[in-house]
RNA sequence: GGCGACAUAGCCAAGCGGUAAGGCGUGGGUCUGCAACACCCUGAUCACCAGUUCAAAUCUGGUUGUCGCCUCCA
C-alpha cells in the first residue's frame, strides 16, 4: 500500500508532529512545549451577557480541535478559559436588542444572575458541538485579588500611573508594545467608530485601563474596594491575572479570535511581560471569523444565529461544527444555509457509509499505524482539518477491512468529535406509536406479497398510500424500510 | 487615514516552487419491476497585470474586490 500523500512537503518542519502558525511570529513554525509533554493552554473565554453565536462558537471548535489534536499526539494539556462576568456587561449598545436582558431587568435580577444564565447557556451549546470543557475555567469575579496585586505591581514597577480616579498602563514605558501587529501610534486612529468618546485622561493613545474607579457606564453594577477606590478591573487584565493564577509563569499557547489580536492580546503582553519581567507565552493562535452575506457576524445587526435557533431549524448541532471543520481556521469563513445545507448533506451521508460498516472482524494493525499517521501529518499542518476530513473518506474508499476503518474513524473522532461512530451505531428512533407502526408494517407487507406476484400496480398503490401519510419507504438490500418525512 | 487578512470549478474547500485533494450539487451509467439508497464515471490553469525562475495557484511588485482591526467583540 502506498502511503496516501499528505501534507507540507517542507522537510525541514516535516519532522515535528505539529506545525502551527503563531501570530507574534507571523510564520507557520514547529510547536515545541516549554517542558517537553506538557502544553500549558490558554483561551480568552466568553462575555456572558448573552447568548453566543455560532460566530463566536467557531473559534471555540477550531481550539477545541487544537486541544485535542494536542492530546491525540501525546501531550498532557492544561487548558483554562476564563469567563468575563464583570467590566463591560453593561457597556455593550447589544444590550438594547436584547429582550433577555430587558426581561432580567424588569425582573430586577442582577448582573451575576445573568451571567450564571448566559455562562450555563455557553457550556450547553458547547456540549452540543462536543467542545470539551477546559480543565479551568475561571468567572473574572472570582480573581479580584489578584487583579489588585498585578496592579500594584505594576503601578509599583512604574508601568502604570493613576489619572482621573483610574489606574492606566502606560504603554509608552515598554520598548515595543506592537508585537502583534504593525501598527505605529501615529496612525492609530482614536475613536474612529462613531459614539466613541477619547478618554483624556490617557498620556498616551494607546494606554489602556487596569482598575476603574470612574466610568462613563455609570450603571456598572458589580463593584470591589481597592487601593484606588470602589470601582472594577479592566479587561485586558482579567485574562492576565487568570492565566497565571492557573498556569503560572509561563504560557505555550494563547488562543482567541482574531478580533482580539489588537488592542486585548497586544495589552495582555503588555502588561503580563511587565510584570513578570520576562516573555510570556510563545505562541498565539487566532481565528479568524464567520462572517455573513454582510459582514461579520455580531449580536446587533442581521440574524442572531445561536446553536438553539439552528436547532429549531431542523440541524443538528454537529452538522455546524463539520461546516467549521470543512474550512482552515485561519480563513474568514462566510456563513449562509446553503453551506449549512451542503454540511447536513455530507455529514448524513458519512453517517450513513459508516453505519454500512461490519463491525466484527480484525483491525489490521499497519493499515491502522499508517492512516493514523496519515491524519496527523494532516492536522499537524496547522490544524488543517479539511485534510483531516479527506483522510477520513481516504480511509472509507480504502481497501482495509471494516474493523479497521471503524478503528481508525473512532480514532480520528477524538479529535474530530463530530459524534460518527455514536451516529452510525445509533438506530433511528421515530417517536411514532404502536398503533402506526403496525399499520405501516401491516403495508409494507402487503406491498412485498404484490411485489412477489409481480402485481406491481398495487405495490405503488401502496407505497403512494403511504407517501400521502408522509411515510417514505426504500428497498435496501436488508428489505424495506421506512421512515416519517418532515 | 493607518494596520492586517483573504480572492481556486455551480456551491463549500485543500494546496507551503515541480505541473490543480476532498465534499456537495449537476450530467451519464450500474443495480433494482419502477423510485429511492448505494456504487462507478463526469468538471477549473487558480481575481487582474507585470516580474523572478528551467519551472508559480504557490515567490516579488502593482491593480481591483471583499472582509477584519485601530471603543467592546470569538
Amino acid at each position: 500500500m502506498d502511503a496516501p500523500p499528505y501534507g507540507g512537503r517542507n522537510e525541514d518542519i516535516m519532522e515535528n508532529q505539529l506545525n502551527l502558525y503563531n501570530t507574534l511570529t507571523k510564520k507557520v513554525e514547529p510547536f515545541v512545549p516549554r517542558v517537553e509533554g506538557k502544553v500549558q493552554m490558554y483561551t480568552c473565554g466568553p462575555t456572558v451577557y448573552h447568548y453566543a453565536h455560532i460566530g463566536n462558537l467557531r473559534s471555540y471548535i477550531m481550539e477545541d480541535v487544537l486541544e485535542k489534536f494536542l492530546r491525540y499526539i501525546g501531550y498532557d494539556v492544561k487548558r483554562v478559559m476564563n469567563i468575563t462576568d464583570v467590566g463591560h456587561l453593561t457597556s455593550d449598545g447589544d444590550t438594547g436588542e436584547d429582550k433577555m436582558l430587558k426581561g432580567a431587568k424588569r425582573e430586577h435580577k442582577t448582573v451575576l444572575d445573568l451571567a450564571r444564565f448566559y455562562t450555563e447557556a455557553f457550556f450547553s451549546d458547547c456540549a452540543k458541538l462536543n467542545i470539551k470543557t477546559p480543565d479551568v475555567v475561571e468567572p473574572a469575579t472570582n480573581c479580584i485579588d489578584e487583579f489588585i496585586h498585578m496592579i500594584t505591581v505594576l503601578l509599583e514597577k512604574g508601568y502604570a500611573y493613576v489619572a482621573g480616579g483610574n489606574v492606566y498602563f502606560d504603554t509608552s514605558k515598554l520598548e515595543n508594545y506592537y508585537v502583534l501587529s504593525s501598527q505605529n501610534e501615529e496612525d492609530l486612529a482614536v475613536g474612529v467608530r462613531e459614539g466613541v468618546e477619547e478618554d483624556t485622561n490617557k498620556r498616551n493613545k494607546t494606554d489602556f485601563v487596569l482598575w476603574f474607579t470612574k466610568s462613563k457606564f455609570e450603571d456598572q453594577e458589580l463593584k470591589w474596594d481597592s487601593p484606588w477606590g470602589i470601582g472594577y478591573p479592566g479587561w485586558h487584565i482579567e485574562c492576565s491575572c487568570i492565566s497565571m493564577k492557573h498556569l503560572g509563569e509561563y504560557l505555550d499557547i494563547h488562543c482567541g479570535g482574531i478580533d482580539n489580536a489588537f488592542p486585548h492580546h497586544t495589552n495582555e503582553i503588555a502588561q503580563s511581560e511587565s510584570y513578570l519581567g520576562h516573555k510570556w507565552c510563545n505562541y498565539w493562535f487566532h481565528v479568524l471569523h464567520l462572517n455573513d452575506s454582510t459582514g461579520k457576524m455580531s449580536k446587533s445587526k442581521g440574524d442572531f444565529l445561536t446553536v438553539s435557533l439552528l436547532e429549531s431549524k431542523g440541524y443538528n448541532p454537529l452538522v455546524y461544527r463539520l461546516f467549521c471543520l470543512q474550512s482552515h481556521y485561519r480563513k474568514p469563513l462566510v456563513f449562509t444555509y446553503d453551506a449549512l445545507d451542503n454540511a447536513a448533506v455530507a455529514y448524513n451521508k458519512l453517517i450513513a457509509r459508516i453505519r454500512s460498516l461490519k463491525k466484527d472482524g480484525d483491525v489490521d494493525q499497519a493499515a491502522f499505524d499508517q492512516y493514523r499517521q496519515a491524519f496527523i501529518t494532516a492536522l499537524g499542518n496547522d490544524i488543517n482539518t479539511s485534510s483531516g476530513l479527506t483522510v477520513l473518506y481516504d480511509v472509507l474508499k480504502a481497501d482495509i477491512s471494516d474493523a479497521t476503518k471503524r478503528a481508525l474513524i473512532a480514532d480520528y473522532d477524538k479529535v474530530l468529535s463530530l459524534g460518527l461512530i455514536e451516529a452510525a451505531d445509533t438506530v433511528e428512533e421515530t417517536a411514532v406509536d404502536d398503533e402506526l407502526e403496525a399499520y405501516v408494517l401491516e403495508r409494507i407487507a402487503a406491498r412485498k406479497a404484490a411485489k412477489k406476484a409481480k402485481d406491481f400496480a398495487a405495490a405503488d398503490a401502496i407505497r403512494d398510500e403511504l407517501a400521502a401519510k408522509g411515510i417514505a419507504i426504500k428497498d435496501t438490500r436488508e428489505g424495506t424500510v421506512w421512515e416519517l418525512v418532515k
